[in-house]
DNA sequence: AATTACATACGAATTTAATCGTAATAATAT
DNA sequence: ATATTATTACGATTAAATTCGTATGTAATT
């Protein structure tokens, strides 16, 4: 069974940015949190060292910039935080997270038509 | 402008019963918290007084037991926090959420129908 | 070889969140 | 009226998360 990680805000803003390029060293890494918080080098140093003991990321040491991957996958962080979302915001109704979320955030039609399908297909499983 | 409130794990706990609820007492609201965490009474009286200073809650000081209302409204915290799902877990893709959403997470007949009529509404309108 | 630039390690300080004990006060029961 | 019980207020402690400075090492540049 594999352990429930339950990252931190700082965490989270980190491993998104990993999710989004694969890997990434830390001085790549904080280019992009600088981008929105203003913090130095070292406290996202420290933030990813701490992951790493965590094991919330690998770290590919064999170069003296060690390059970190993600090992929390983005897919389980998605269904977890969904869950605990529909639990404490929705009051366990999911297809009122699914009204909300199409109602205030663009899709497009191919997104649309590809909600409908699986909606569909849910339907004729009944 | 409304005030953007980030709560708490806890706060946010408290809210979801306050929500529920209406309106409540510590003591009421405690005697819920009390089944999933084991914490003492002035635990949850205190975080309910530091949501009353941060103007997360309101109350009704008339009687001598205090009745907390919340002030941070649950479809404020739902857009809230769908909005950054989205962008952190979703790379912004609001779709992948909604298909996520539906595939693990049961819907009743009528919710599925609710939304695919949802959905064609939108379609309309492009 | 010396200097500069860039990286990690790590302890420590700071900030924020959570927990609880104790005192004071008000309501209720005896 | 006294004792018991329930409630708030509030300071203090603990725990967790965040931040950063400094030391140290390694690679690149002069």
């Amino acid at each position: 069974m594999s352990k429930v990680f339950k990252p931190t805000e700082s965490e989270l803003e980190i491993l998104s940015i990993l999710w989004e390029k694969e890997h990434a060293s830390v001085r790549e890494v904080h280019e992009i949190v600088q981008l929105t918080k203003d913090v130095g080098y070292t406290t996202t140093l420290k933030l990813m060292q701490i992951m790493h003991e965590k094991g919330l990321v690998s770290r590919n040491e064999s170069s003296k910039t060690h390059i970190y991957t993600p090992l929390f996958e983005k897919e389980k962080a998605q269904e977890q935080y969904i869950t605990k979302m529909i639990k404490t915001l929705f009051s366990g109704n999911s297809a009122q997270l699914v009204l909300q979320a199409l109602g205030n955030h663009q899709s497009s039609q191919e997104e649309l038509a590809e909600i409908k399908s699986l909606i569909e297909q849910i339907e004729k499983r009944k």
